[in-house]
DNA sequence: CTGTTAGCGCTTTCAT
DNA sequence: ATGAAAGCGCTAACAG
């Protein structure tokens, strides 16, 4: 049978709270009494049992992480690094694919609160600036730490400066000889696609280039809307020669559409996103990018959250993002 | 405060037990009782405490899936469809990455059977062939349901008739007039491998074919090795006209090398994969391909492991396929 | 610094 | 068909 707290405290010599003491890290433990308990649960291979530790201790140990999945390959590296992140607390994961769109939504998050009692929540764009949602989760008192939020709202967290990301990369691609540079947005819910587009203006301004509002279409970080955005920016009489998509899915339909038309990139036309998903290095040309360590962001936003629900202190933590250029930027072509 | 079920014990005028009984369908309970309860709890929100039940029951309530990352679409697919599996049946999730190849990976997956102490595994390819794994769960006495297993190994779980739907496909472009069609194979340690490879010779046979060793490469269901396998493939002397891609990373990446080489797709080459991620839609030309329903599959591996859990009856449930025909296929150029 | 005692909310076992 | 009592393995609260 599995050892139990009780047969650690008896082969150590100690009271089963020493040992309680010990596994929490709690103060007020001999080192020498700790390294007696620790040797007697190496032994016996004692592992606490998260059902008894939740239920007297009144917390789950639990984590959950919201998402809304723009992308897998994004959610999954967050998933890695929140995973990466409880194991070295002790902590489990449960995870909540939330409709967004949808009506009820909210009611869905919840009930998966009321049901798991999660002490504590990861937020992925946009459900970090679903303000029903976040007054919700205030009113039930559930602590969240937020990925990419708009706005802070929790004081717990990861971001990283989209604005400047994209202004860096506009920077590029003007040094480059573009002038004309076009840009598919985001969705209007989502945070990033109010930075993504204040980046491409302020790349635009500094180097003294008039925004022509013709040049920029709405998009929705979606393959599809990439595609749509493209033919309208192509079809434009004084076309864009680069574009802007304001993630790799939404650039990889513009590469698509230009594919479609037989137009070369980046011969005649330069292109780039923003993420770094695996897709941006396996398209044709391969993808310029911005790097966003995604994996990195669901561990520092789990990290934080845990740090905070243990009592210690939390913040939103800025992140460094990185150029990644590619094949699919390349000088204009001459006029 | 949160409500117990000796609340609604109370609320209902009956004892605990028969609350009890309700909540897990146990047989015994007369209609107008479970009517008076079931009405008492959602009066009072009641929610069963799943740390509580646990203890008390001797079981976690909780699978876990196992997987090693071929394709993030591809596992997320697989996690909504064990999710919605779980769901339904009050069950939780845990996640583990395995990283099949390392040394102390067994250990790792025993780890967290310690740990968690899941009441099931669910296994996705290449776990589901991992001998030294599969006989380590056995010791543990560990259930486990399989994805695509190449060989059955629990009697409980999923699979898609691969080396059928390949043939299927085969016959498609052997239709168009290819006679000379190259394969990259997945991975070794794949169960895919062997079946897609053997749906690949019966393509042919069933054409007359004669099968040429030189046309057949080795692969791993990467994107790099789609790349490298089209290299050997497009050097030789005679050339194939069609390539099978392994499955669609592989297949994506013989787009690449095409595209590289100048190469016209699907004039000059016809390209196909397998699986039916949503790359395949995303690149130029978009990819023809076999859909395997992998949503479903994770669902109904989940349901199969849990009824297994419950005491009922569980097989190996084998889904249909679909072949996708998208635009990287085309006649054969004349010779 | 360490130990004792009393639950946490549920299911089990055994009555009735 | 229903109920009473006895834990499941741990931590909280309080002693010492």
């Amino acid at each position: 049978m599995r050892a139990r707290i009780e047969d650690v405290a008896a082969a150590a010599g100690v009271s089963m709270k020493t040992v309680s003491r010990v596994f929490n890290r709690e103060p007020n433990v001999r080192e020498e009494t700790r390294l007696k308990v620790e040797e007697a649960a190496r032994r016996l291979r004692y592992r606490p049992n998260p059902s008894a530790r939740s239920l007297a201790g009144h917390r789950s140990y639990l984590i959950s992480l919201l998402y809304d999945n723009p992308s897998s390959n994004y959610v999954m590296e967050i998933i890695e690094g929140v995973l990466a992140a409880c194991e070295q607390a002790h902590y489990g994961l449960t995870l909540r694919p939330v409709d967004f769109g949808r009506r009820g939504h909210v009611e869905a998050v919840e009930s998966l609160v009321m049901q798991y009692r999660p002490d504590g929540l990861v937020l992925t764009p946009p459900l970090t600036d679903d303000a029903p949602l976040l007054r919700r989760l205030r009113e039930l008192g559930v602590r969240y730490a937020t990925i990419s939020a708009k706005r802070d709202s929790s004081g717990i967290g990861v971001t990283l400066d989209e604005r400047a990301a994209v202004a860096d990369m506009m920077a590029h691609v003007i040094a480059l000889g573009h002038r004309r540079i076009g840009h598919i947005t985001g969705h209007r819910s989502h945070g990033g696609r109010a930075w993504r587009l204040a980046g491409y203006l302020d790349g635009l301004r500094r180097a003294g280039i008039e925004p022509d509002p013709e040049l920029v279409v709405e998009g929705e970080f979606s393959f599809e809307s990439g595609i749509a955005g493209a033919r309208r920016l192509l079809d434009l009489d004084d076309p864009p020669t680069a574009i802007f998509g304001a993630n790799d899915d939404t650039a990889c339909g513009v590469l698509y559409e230009a594919a479609a038309r037989g137009l070369r990139v980046p011969e005649q036309l330069s292109v780039f996103g923003f993420d770094d998903t695996p897709m941006s290095r396996r398209v044709w040309p391969s993808l310029s990018t911005v790097r966003q360590p995604s994996r990195e962001m669901g561990r520092i936003a789990a990290q934080q959250l845990i740090a905070a629900i243990s009592g210690g202190s939390a913040q939103v933590v800025r992140v460094p993002y990185q150029l990644q250029i590619r094949h699919s930027t390349a000088p204009a072509p001459p006029r």
